[in-house]
DNA sequence: CCCGGACTATGACAGCGGTCATAGTAGCCC
DNA sequence: GGGCTACTATGACCGCTGTCATAGTCCGGG
């Protein structure tokens, strides 16, 4: 789990993703930029040269490599579900959150959430960077669902509440450390999901 | 909006408002004790006079606040509502956010929130106080939801699946600064909601 | 050989954080 | 008044933070 398990990639790349997994774990704020060269196992003077920009820029990049992983993972669901359908992206989405929870503990969060609970109001970029990630999983779970049968003019408003849904269970069951509100929301949100794809039966 | 507008309370009462409005807008990492006192306008010295526990203590207290604050209000909008229905009370939820975005701009977030992604792994005790708010919200919900006709082993789920909702709508809607994100969850939600009760036509 | 760029290595600095220690004031009860 | 408790007032301490400055190493190219 740690980011040496990656030594395959430069040092920037592993601060950056270094950066993500501690912001993951205590927020943007607690995160020192010390720490995150040393959990990367980087040196800490390539900070200041990989990232002139200073702390803002890290995070910043942390949040966008964090929303395209992610955007990546919804699309990699997506082609290996044999019959797509809402409820079973849905459960895919969930399912990665509650395996990490039940193997890994409860150590990690969403950084995108993180960055926004953290600078959304002191760091306009931060914030900015964070509704871009935002944007991204939610244009990918929009034309996947217009894939299916989703009407467009609905798609886009229950993908906002399939990531919302996800976002808001995620930070339910971190408090809890129990995933019944990831299993709870899954369940209660996959069938009605369904039910919003127009049967072409003609 | 400040806390100065309630002198009326004491001090330490003023401390823990203005710590979750605090916590609220930066996190809790990026909030500092005298920064509070400030807030509140009370002395510096009453930090350890009246939070012995220091800032964990405080934050605790800010946590449980909200908590019973928001609880308190689930429980009006129910009062209010003529004619009870999940959709009903789900609209009321977000439309005191989407009010409070248009009116005051998006500085804020859910304290609790931001409580559980700053401290659910570094501090036990926080994270137990944003567990139990959850839980405090969750089962006034869930006993609003019964009451209106919802099978008791769907309650509890569904109201999991309101307030997750609800809290990930805040996220998005923050990161955005547009109330995009909760019209839409409300809109979407509402009516699967609604379709959960049970119709005693008997 | 040696120049120049990319990268690394440290050290220092100024600021702010929470916390402790100590002293001071106000007011009430005996 | 004496003494007690509740509360206020400051100042100091130490650790940590992000950032800057400076020097160092490494290595390919002329």
């Amino acid at each position: 789990m740690t980011a040496a398990q990656t030594p395959r990639r430069g040092p920037r790349e592993r601060m950056v993703f270094g950066a993500a997994q501690l912001i993951r774990r205590d927020g943007v704020a607690s995160t020192g930029m010390r720490e995150v060269a040393a959990y990367a196992q980087a040196p800490r003077g390539s900070l200041q040269h990989y990232f002139p920009g200073g702390k803002e820029q890290l995070v910043n990049e942390a949040v966008g490599w964090a929303g395209r992983y992610a955007g990546n993972r919804i699309d990699r669901f997506l082609a290996a579900l044999p019959t797509p359908t809402p409820s079973g992206l849905f459960g895919e989405m969930v399912r990665q959150w509650t395996e990490e929870y039940e193997t890994a503990g409860f150590a990690g969060g969403c950084p995108v959430a993180a960055a926004t609970v953290d600078c959304a109001e002191s760091t306009a970029s931060t914030r900015e960077a964070a509704a871009a990630a935002f944007g991204t999983w939610t244009a990918s779970v929009a034309r996947a669902l217009t894939d299916m049968g989703v009407p467009e003019d609905r798609a886009g408003a229950l993908a906002t509440l399939m990531i919302g849904a996800l976002e808001g269970a995620i930070l339910i069951a971190r408090a809890e450390q129990n995933v019944r509100a990831l299993t709870s929301v899954a369940r209660e949100l996959g069938p009605l999901l369904d039910a919003a794809v127009v049967k072409d039966g003609a």
